[in-house]
Parts: structure tokens; sequence; C-alpha cells
DNA sequence: CACCAGGCAAGTA
DNA sequence: TACTTGCATGGT
């Protein structure tokens, strides 16, 4: 079954030829993916790395251990992601609904349909819906296309989108124009953040040694 | 020094 | 509904 070549799938090709795969969440277990997920909002991966890195190290990373640490105890093991108030109570809340609605156990929101555990996941307070299907992308394997500021200004540069295009518009352009496959999802995703960190940065203007410069 | 990072919710008018 | 602001550390 030949994939339909849409210059999305060309976009793909050359940015994964010049970039090769990005191994973006490499076995790691659920739980940490999902800690990742949120600890990662608006903040850069090294600083939520050393906060992975401390939990850790204080042996509280599970699930159990996270729903018994205290408010505060969580916030300062967090500290070096930023926003460690904030993203303490959003993983408090996160945990909360999975004892709730999945017995406490993570891996039944993974089994879950992703109908079902993204609108589970969209109604907990601190989870939006990049950080959704981030767990379900990346965390649950499920085939939905993760969006975030930088595909969002990379296609708009490239006028693939509107400027305008909220979430779901830009979402829908690339499942509608991609094969669904998580795999590829997953690369393509990390990808344009990878692309886009190196050369459609906010001031940068374009440039020729981007591997996208020929889709202009 | 300014600016940015793999967002999100709450406040304002 | 459509902006704006708070949240915060750490790197460039």
């Amino acid at each position: 079954m030949p994939m339909p070549n849409t210059i999305f799938e060309e976009m793909y090709g050359a940015l994964y030829a010049h970039y090769g795969p990005q191994n973006w969440w490499p076995g790691e277990t659920g739980l940490e993916m999902m800690v990742g997920a949120v600890l990662t909002q608006n903040t850069n991966w090294k600083n939520v790395d050393k906060a992975i890195a401390n939990l850790k190290r204080a042996g509280v990373l599970s699930f159990e251990a996270l729903y018994s640490l205290s408010h505060d105890e969580l916030a300062e093991l967090i500290r070096p992601a930023g926003y460690y108030n904030v993203k303490a109570k959003r993983l408090k809340n996160l945990l909360r609904m999975i004892m709730e609605e999945y017995d406490g156990d993570l891996q039944q929101l993974l089994d879950d349909g992703p109908d079902s555990a993204r609108s589970n996941l969209l109604a907990v307070n601190g989870i939006g819906e990049e950080t959704a299907d981030s767990i379900l992308l990346y965390g649950a394997g499920h085939a939905i296309f993760v969006v975030d500021a930088y595909t969002h200004r990379v296609f708009s540069r490239h006028n693939l989108l509107e400027e305008e295009c909220g979430y779901g518009e830009v979402q829908e352009r690339f499942m509608d124009n991609l094969v669904a496959d998580a795999a590829l999802f997953n690369e393509y995703h990390a990808l344009i953040v990878k692309v886009a960190k190196e050369y459609c940065k906010k001031n940068t203007s374009l440039c020729e040694q981007c591997p996208l410069f020929k889709f202009l």
C-alpha cells in the first residue's frame, strides 16, 4: 500500500534524511513518559531531565510514591523544571484522575480507546491538547499527531497553514495528509522540534542550510 | 542584559 | 468571545 505523495510526507522524508531518528521517549516507562509530558510544558527538556533525575534519585518515580508525596515534597523535587507549584498540582490532578477512572492503573489508561482516554485526559486541570496527545502518542502508541508551537510556526511559514489555525485544524491538516502511523507521527513531531530549534526560531529568517528550504 | 523553552488556566473587558 | 497575565528555572 503506497503512501499518498503529499508535501507533508516529502518534508518528513527530508527531515528524516537530514537528522535521522530522534528517539523521543525511548525505552522509558509509561509513568516516566507521562510525568515528562507535564513537566516539559513550555520548558526546555534539559530542565525536565534534571527534575526526573531528582524523582528517580529520591526513589519516588512510581505511581504509589508520587501519589503519596505531599505537594511541597513533589514541588521541591521537580523544581528545576520550572513552574514547580503549578506542575506539582497538575501531576497530582493527573494521578487522581487515573486513580478514579482507571483504578490507579496507568496501563489501563494507555490501553483505553484513544477517544475515551483523550477526553479523560482533557478533563484534568492542567492537561491541554498537546499534553494529552503526547501521552496518547508517545505513551499509548496511538496514531495521533502532536501539534506544538513549532509545528504551527514551521508550516505556516511554508504557507501550508493559515496563521490563525487552531490546534485542531493544524492536527487535522497533518492527519489528512499522512498515513495514520504512530511511528511516523512520533518521529515527525520530534523532527519538527529539531529543525525549528535550529532554523525556525522567532527571529531567524529562512536560510538555505535548512533541510526544508527547498520546500519554500 | 534580553529572550526563549516540547503549555495551560485564570483573569479581564 | 478574544486578549492578557501568571507561573519559574536554566541556558544562550
